[in-house]
DNA sequence: TAGATTGTTAATCGATTAACAATC
DNA sequence: TAGATTGTTAATCGATTAACAATC
């Protein structure tokens, strides 16, 4: 029940529970066990056990675990019903994806504005939510204290921006700009989202296919 | 020089590796110690020296690394200059986005075709590049021969898209679909992107704020 | 009760860090 | 040469897996 020190791998695989668990709830799946499981999401039955066991006992010997209260559980240890006051700023290609094709509110975060620096863009609308220009940022802030940005701008305006709203209370910044975002306080959250980073394992993949060499 | 067998956490390290030299490379700094690198990357020296070393020594005692020189070389560890053949399927929200904000040349992929299987989005034109209809898919990889698919479609379309891809010989698959795709082929390479995961490890970070309890 | 499966401890494995001799 | 910094080995740390007693 207590908190204390969970390992960053572990949290790092709760949100891949929460769905596979959430889909197994949406098919009507009432029980299942950590062997089921394993197989079913590519892990060993031991470290699943391990993982969950983290928080508190959740399943029953002989039995197993119970899809939705383990869903729930660990919805409520990610915060999945939480309001995180959310703004996104950049509405780029990029920008305008992210604020459509993620749910935000599955995830605990509420979008409360949407900026951008381009006249053109702000003022119009996005899915029904007014695109504020970046300079009222601050009154903005004062007013509605986000608490979580989304960084959709050009590189090179990224680092000043963050820096700004780590000053105006941000403590949360899901960035996208090409270019990691490091800001010194070591209470500030930061999620670099680097999609090249990720495609590149591929290519490397692709690059060193039946290496097979001849014995010695 | 040999491949070895290389840990896949060097390898997820190497993308970023390639990003923070070519900046310091754009700057004209000509050469950086570990210890520098570390530095700036957020690491340890020894783990930059470490990683390196599986490759062989791109160093030089007393002197550091060049660090035009070892640009090139994790660049062409990963492939960046190879022209991997390329398609993308589903031209939602995500998929343009995708196709936009990836530069794909810098990460050794030609994007060839997009696809999409709304005939009022297949014959259209994105960033000049024609869009084809998913049903002629077939016909297009056995002429083209793609070895990489990036897949943009709706969950409950994804695995079927995959397992046909896979028939017509793509080897690669980057997957944005929500749900992660599983082939049972081993020599078939799979990056399931699931951004809202990465989104949640910040709203988890935001709820367990300053646990500080009193001492027993 | 017998069977199944967890919770949990112990063993293994891999990855990171520290240390230092080699060498530029 | 002296100083710096690598390449590399050894030590530490953390994460995963295996095993099994507890228990439903």
């Amino acid at each position: 029940m207590s908190k204390q020190e969970i390992s960053p791998s572990v949290i790092r695989r709760l949100p891949r529970y929460h769905r596979f668990l959430g889909e197994l709830a949406a098919k009507g799946t009432v029980r299942i066990s950590s062997k089921e499981l394993s197989g079913q999401m590519g892990l060993t039955a031991s470290q699943i056990r391990q993982d969950l066991n983290c928080f508190g006992g959740f399943g029953q010997q002989g039995y197993g675990y119970n899809v939705r209260a383990l869903y729930d559980e660990i919805g409520q240890i990610l915060g999945v019903a939480e309001h995180r006051r959310t703004i996104l700023i950049g509405l780029g290609t990029m920008g305008r994806a992210i604020a459509s094709h993620v749910s935000f509110p599955q995830c605990g975060c509420e979008l409360i504005g949407l900026f951008d620096s381009n006249p053109f863009v702000a003022g119009r609308d996005l899915n029904g939510m007014p695109v504020h220009h970046t300079d009222t940022l601050a009154g903005f802030c004062h007013q509605e204290h986000p608490e979580l940005a989304v960084i959709c701008v050009p590189e090179n305006a990224a680092p000043a921006l963050a820096q700004k709203l780590a000053a105006l209370g941000v403590r949360a910044f899901w960035n996208f700009s090409h270019g990691d975002l490091r800001i010194d306080d070591p209470d500030i959250l930061i999620e670099n989202v680097h999609l090249a980073d990720s495609l590149l394992t591929l290519t490397y993949g692709l690059g060193h296919e039946a290496p097979v060499e001849p014995a010695p």
